[in-house]
DNA sequence: GTCTATAACTCGATAGAC
DNA sequence: GTCTATCGAGTTATAGAC
């Protein structure tokens, strides 16, 4: 009734959570940091959460979701190869300029998981990677893809995207490059990376 | 005189600590945990080091100067530059299969420095990486390199070797991987990167 | 130098008033 | 639902015997 408010309290909980998290991980995070950030009090994060892992837990599960599937749906269209990885190399630095903390977030809380837990990300379906891989496969008639070179060409495209953006920090201070310098080097990479695959591929 | 061990116990510690730290970052890192990888109590520690930011600092330094320096001389080589792409994919593969801990490790801790910090790693030296971009670009003649081409360049050769080493876990989970098949693929790497990029830069 | 014991403190979690 | 107060476990760090 009363809260008429823009979000709910849960809601404003998990927005602080989130930056909370994906800044300081699982380990380095404090619930009283999150609570600053909502602008309540740690109670209130157990009221709503139970817990400090149950409410990592609900964040983590929106990370990945917001960060894998994208994959699956560039893959169903209809596109041309070429087409296929210019939009997922568009698609991919964007998400990654969007939330800078995202991908290292994901990697190093993988890193800590059990070996079984991460093949339930993707539940009984094939994996979006090796899917994608096959696709490049079939698409390669008339290019010069040998087997096996599939799987390279695919963690190639990701490593150009998402590496850069992980280790931003090193590369501008090496480079000597501000905020705006940086983004206008991702911007390139938008279209210097599927040329550099598809220059790689058709050569 | 009494410790004609192989290894002094400060270095027993710092070799523990290698291990904990890279493993579990600054944040996760007990130092009960240490101290039971070394052989010895919590008390040694502090005694040796003083406290735990002392302790982490020096895995930093090290961990830092393990990494970046071989750019360098890659660098200052007389190899032509093909060679030189060869010689660094093949190193900085093996220096992250060797240790698999690394580059994530020093990834995050970057990330959670203040911003000035990151300049001293170099002190008042030219970075590496802007130096082999300059390497780059003063081996173009005769290749389709772009001016502003060259750090795009390299920074997809860095991306390549790496991101697949801090991604692992994922890769493997996502094409049913086992450890050994695993090393094969990144064995293939230390060709196929190469290969991918002159093929890139040569047609 | 090395160990045991413990002080000092941080942090997740709960109890209970409103 | 929200807040204050506090407990109790876990951690860093130190004191002091040997």
């Amino acid at each position: 009734m009363v809260n008429t408010a823009a979000t709910s309290a849960s809601d404003r909980i998990l927005e602080a959570a989130k930056r909370v998290f994906l800044l300081k991980g699982m380990a380095g995070a404090r619930m009283q940091d999150i609570a600053d950030e909502a602008g309540m009090n740690k109670a209130m994060l157990h009221y709503y959460f139970r817990n400090k892992e149950k409410l990592f837990d609900v964040i983590f599960r929106e990370a990945s979701s917001q960060f894998f599937p994208r994959i699956q749906s560039i893959l169903d269209s209809e596109l041309s190869l070429e087409e296929k990885i210019r939009k997922f190399c568009s698609e991919y630095i964007d998400l990654c300029l969007k939330n800078p903390y995202l991908p290292l977030f994901l990697l190093n809380e993988v890193n800590s998981k059990p070996e079984g837990f991460i093949k339930k990300l993707w539940k009984n379906k094939d994996s979006p990677f090796s899917q994608f891989s096959k696709a490049i496969a079939a698409a390669s008639p008339g290019l010069h893809i040998q087997p096996g070179q599939a799987a390279h060409i695919f963690i190639n495209m990701l490593s150009m995207c998402i590496f850069p953006c992980i280790a931003r920090p090193i590369w501008m201070a090496a480079n000597d490059m501000d905020e705006s310098q940086f983004m206008r080097f991702m911007e390139q990479r938008k279209t210097e990376v599927p040329r550099f695959i598809i220059a790689s591929i058709t050569k």
